[in-house]
DNA sequence: GTTTCCATTAGACAATCGGGTAATGTTATA
DNA sequence: TATAACATTACCCGATTGTCTAATGGAAAC
C-alpha cells in the first residue's frame, strides 16, 4: 500500500528559526523527501503553499500573529488534497481537536525522533491520520458515539454502492464548488449536454435526488 | 519516543482461519513482536484478552454473532490499557466512527501490506492513533468542529459574519437536507414565497452564489 | 469480433431557482 | 412611541435544473 516511487514534497512552516532548519536537516537526509520552502509565518505559508502545491506541510500550531489552525483553515478552503501535519510543543487538549476539525491530517509532537518524523510523512502523504500517542486519547474521545451502534451490533445491509468514473468525479468537484452546468461544461471544455448527463448519472449513482444532496454526502463523506 | 526494548504481544481476533494464519506467520517474522493467542470469536476472544492482557489485540470487526464493535465495548470495559486495531475489508462509513468511537486505537484495512502493518503495531503498543488512508477523511470529519474554535483564531474582525436569523437557520437545516423551495414551505408551514425570501437571504448572508454553495459551506462549517 | 462501458452531443420539456420589487403584520429595542 | 428588524406573502422573468430519448465513437473485456 505504502510505496515511494517518487519524492514528497514538504513546505515547513514554523517561526523558530532554530526549529525549521533543525526539521529541514532532519528530512532532507531522506532521500525520498524533499523540503521545497520553508516560512516564518502563516501569511507567507498559506503563499507558498499554494504556489507550490506540496503534498506534505509540517505547520507549527503556535505561530504569532495568524495562528496554525487558522492557516490550516485557510488552506483547506482552497484545497483537500495537500496532507497537513500539525506540529506543536505542548499538548492542550483544544488544540488537538481544533487542529484536527479544521482540516490537519496528523498531530504530532515536537519532540518526536526524526526519523518517526519521516515516517509519519511518509505516512500522511499516503493519506494515513497519524495522532501522536500523547494525545491520541483526546482525539479519539472527541469523536461522538454513533447514536446507532446497535444498528451495527448486528450487520447492517450493503447498500452496494456504484463507484463514479474518474470523469463524474471531476464533475462532482466542480459542483461541490457549487458551479453550475454551464460552468462545469465550459471548465471541462465539453457541451452542456454532456455536464448534465453526468450530473444525471452522478445523482443516480449516489441515489440522492438533487445536486445539493449530491454535494452535502460528498462533502460528509469526504470525497472530494 | 519509540523505544523497542521488549517484545509486544498480540492477540488475533478473526474469523477466518486462512487471514488468522497469515497475519501469524506475517507477524512473528518480526522479532519484536509476538502472536501469543488467536481467536476465532469475540468471547473467545475477550476471555484470552483478559487472561493474557496483550499489548495489542487485532480485532476483525466482521465477525459472527458478536461482531468487533460489540467486543471492543466489551474489553473497554475492563481495560483501557491495551490497544487495539481494528481490522476490517470494507469501509462502510459508519463502522469507523463506531469502532473508533467504542475504543478501538487504529483502523486498518486487510490489504495492508504486512510490514506496514508490523509497523503500525508498534506504533500503537506506544499510543499512536493511525488510521488507514482510505477511511482516514471519514474519521476526521466526524471531529465536531470545537464551537470555540474562533477562541483559538483570533480571527472575527476580518469576516463581519451576518449571523442568521433563527427561521433562516431553520431553512438552511432543510436546504442542506436537499429540500426545494416548496418542499421546505411546506415543512415550515409557510408559503413557496416565504421559502424563497428566507433562502434568498441566506444567500446573501453568507455571502454564496447558490444554494450547493450554501449546502457545503453550512456542512464544512459545521453549522447544520 | 462482439459486447459492454464510457464520454460525448443533441433537443425538448416541466419544474425549479434566484433576483428583482413591494407590501403587510409582528416584535423588540431605543 | 417610533424605529428597526424580522417573517410573511405576492408577482414577474430569465436562467438553470433534471429527465427523457437517441445517437456516435472509442476503449476495454469477453
Amino acid at each position: 500500500m505504502i510505496t515511494e516511487e517518487k519524492q514528497i514534497s514538504i513546505i515547513i512552516v514554523e517561526d523558530f528559526k532554530l526549529t525549521r532548519v533543525g526539521l529541514r536537516c532532519a528530512l532532507n537526509a531522506n532521500p525520498d523527501l524533499n523540503v521545497v520552502a520553508e516560512c516564518e509565518n502563516a501569511v507567507d505559508g498559506i503563499k507558498e503553499i499554494e504556489k507550490l502545491q506540496p503534498d506534505v506541510v509540517l505547520m507549527d500550531l503556535g505561530l504569532p500573529v495568524m495562528n496554525g489552525i487558522e492557516a490550516i483553515l485557510k488552506i483547506r478552503e482552497h484545497s483537500s488534497d495537500i496532507k497537513i501535519i500539525a506540529l506543536t510543543s505542548h499538548d492542550r487538549e483544544e488544540e488537538v481537536v481544533a487542529a484536527l476539525s479544521s482540516g490537519a491530517n496528523a498531530y504530532c509532537l515536537k519532540d518526536i525522533d526524526p526519523n518517526k518524523l519521516a515516517d509519519v510523512i511518509r505516512d500522511v502523504a499516503q493519506g494515513v491520520c497519524w495522532i501522536d500517542p500523547v494525545v491520541a486519547n483526546l482525539a479519539l474521545k472527541s469523536i461522538p458515539k454513533s447514536e446507532n451502534i446497535s444498528m451495527l451490533t448486528h450487520q447492517a445491509p450493503e447498500q452496494a454502492r456504484v463507484p463514479l468514473t474518474e470523469r463524474e468525479f471531476e464533475v462532482l468537484k466542480h459542483l461541490v464548488a457549487g458551479k453550475s452546468n454551464t460552468e462545469i461544461a465550459k471548465e471541462l471544455i465539453v457541451s452542456v449536454h454532456t455536464a448534465k448527463a453526468h450530473v444525471c448519472s452522478i445523482l443516480q449513482k449516489m441515489c440522492v435526488n438533487d445536486r445539493v444532496q449530491a454535494a452535502v454526502k460528498a462533502v460528509k463523506e469526504g470525497i472530494v
